[in-house]
DNA sequence: GTGTTATGCAACCAAACGTTGCACGTTGAA
DNA sequence: TTCAACGTGCAACGTTTGGTTGCATAACAC
């Protein structure tokens, strides 16, 4: 079953350039929204309000840093995310296989 | 490397209703817009304008059958889909295992 | 101090998601 | 053959979301 804080790990992760932003995080391990705006194609303040959804479901998690504040992502929500694409992915596969199965069975009942 | 056309496949995807709709289309078979309405909590209306996104991307065909229309799941689309979720799903997850290591190593430094 | 840099806040615009209301074709039964 | 009921499609409208710009403020560097 699905429930609503899925719903929001789920729509928090459906933009792409939160994705993007997830991707960048894990691959420099923390940055400010200004360092990632410079690798984004919005701005600086769209790049923050996407920082601030990430916030709200514990994505990132984020600490002021002198004059800038750096954000990192939370492992251990991201792995939750992960098992929840994980977890709808395998869904739909099962059900697409045991559909392609059923088509296979009469195309031979067919056949024969 | 991400693309336009699989940004609007994730995008297709990443609203809650329209995922809900496969799932039920994907039990069922097929269904009209009316009928999907009556297992989701919103108009038919807002209904007709998911299978329409869907549509757009692929995911869901559709054909006139008497009064009413009638949608179903393009397989391939969707296993196409599938693909996307396991992909991304995959890099976050080598990535998160990839910091662990290096968290587990410096760990092991400290200590010894 | 003064200028540069990063941030946060507010106003504003466009697109997306949702609603209601209505008009039109199809179905089925009086 | 009417006529009511059903399913659809279209239009108008409101709210939320993703984007922009402009500006005020705090922290650094000289």
């Amino acid at each position: 079953m699905t429930t609503a804080v899925d719903d929001d790990l789920w729509s928090a992760i459906g933009d792409p350039n939160r994705r993007r932003m997830l991707d960048l995080l894990l691959d420099g391990g923390a940055a400010s929204a200004t360092a990632l705006s410079d690798q984004l194609p919005v701005s600086r303040q769209a790049v923050a309000k996407h920082l601030a959804v990430l916030d709200r479901v514990g994505l990132v998690r984020s600490s002021p840093e002198g004059r800038e504040r750096r954000y990192r992502v939370d492992q251990a929500q991201l792995e939750r995310a992960v098992a929840q694409l994980n977890a709808v992915g395998a869904t739909w596969d099962a059900r697409l296989r045991r559909i392609k199965q059923i088509a296979e069975a009469i195309q031979r009942q067919q056949d024969g």
